[in-house]
DNA sequence: CCAACCATGTAAGCTGTTACATGATTGA
DNA sequence: TCAATCATGTAACAGCTTACATGGTTGG
């Protein structure tokens, strides 16, 4: 009956994990948007306030009071949903598609009460990552010179130097998490 | 007169760029999607279409033949809008947003007479991600221990990462390109 | 009292995604 | 001849972008 998550994007798990953490108003919720780096994942009110109606047409939102004071909350059916996207773990085809959602399920899991899930999503973060790097390097090793100009081995190296930072990022993250719980 | 590229979204150029090298047909740009890195930009046939019928309609490619042997080439309009966006720099804005349309740029720059071009595209290319990163590094500095937890700061420190690589891949692939005209 | 900012929206247009449909050709 | 692959599409739907519109509140 839970209809699965169907059809919440990016930006509406961007919003719902905000709201899980603590209920806001649209306009806050907008702030962020536009002063951290967090605005990657949006732009303007005209994708915003749509996207909170959305996520309280399917009932994982709801607003309480209104005007200057309205604010948004989380819903259970919306603690679960997240809580289920949370979970899933990082894999290969994410890693070179959608890199950005990845990033997104870590910075909320940062409030999720189960601990081992930050670990157990820089480990699979990190096997992913690593994975998709050895793709695109087996790539390159397949494809011989003439087919493939240097131009074009730089554009791909392009990426695989990338996705090997993201698997030392997650290795080093995981050592500076577990040495902080650990004082 | 000339309709400044209005409407021409990354899948459109990757198409346009595609078939300013060689004209194909609808099929074979497919499989280049498919089965090379370049798949980040499309995915199935129902986007691939539409958009190549899209730049007949704009009157930036035309198709010559039909049925079997048809193929999509390029037309005078659609040289000069590609010309036009090869040439324009990278900015800290796209880095921030769209390094893969930047990226896109830099693959089809290897197709471009003007090998000026290539060199100035990575020196901007190096410039703007090294700012976008020091932007990070910045926001990082700024926001001071309690507003901002370990995780938080770890998933920004991913972005600062990975544009520190893609600066360095700039520079890298700057020499080596150089290295390969002078030999 | 006027400007600036808080706060929330609507509407048009375009793209992309998903899923389905179709016919030709070729190798077993 | 039958399955696979070549080759090209269509239709429904949902989302984002851009641009515009609207009122309340507060500081100078």
């Amino acid at each position: 009956m839970a209809d699965q998550g169907k059809g919440v994007t990016a930006l509406g798990y961007a919003l719902l994990g905000q709201i899980s953490i603590a209920s806001r108003s649209g306009y806050a919720l907008r702030m962020v948007f536009e002063t951290t780096p967090m605005g990657t994942y949006s732009s303007s009110p005209g994708s915003i306030y749509p996207a909170l109606k959305s996520l309280c047409a399917k009932g994982l939102a709801r607003t309480v009071g209104q005007g200057r004071g309205g604010r948004y909350e989380i819903t259970t059916a919306g603690t679960e949903l997240l809580d289920r996207w949370l979970r899933q773990p990082v894999t290969a085809e994410e890693v070179a598609r959608r890199l950005d959602l990845a990033l997104l399920r870590f910075a909320f899991l940062m409030a999720h009460p189960d601990r081992g899930l930050t670990h157990a999503f820089l480990r699979s973060f990190e096997t992913a990552t690593a994975a998709r790097a050895a793709e695109l390097k087996g790539f390159l090793e397949t494809e011989t010179g003439a087919a493939m100009p240097l131009q074009a081995r730089l554009a791909v190296e392009h990426g695989q130097r990338s996705l090997e930072t993201s698997a030392r990022w997650a290795a080093d993250s995981l050592r500076r998490l577990t040495a902080e719980q650990g004082e």
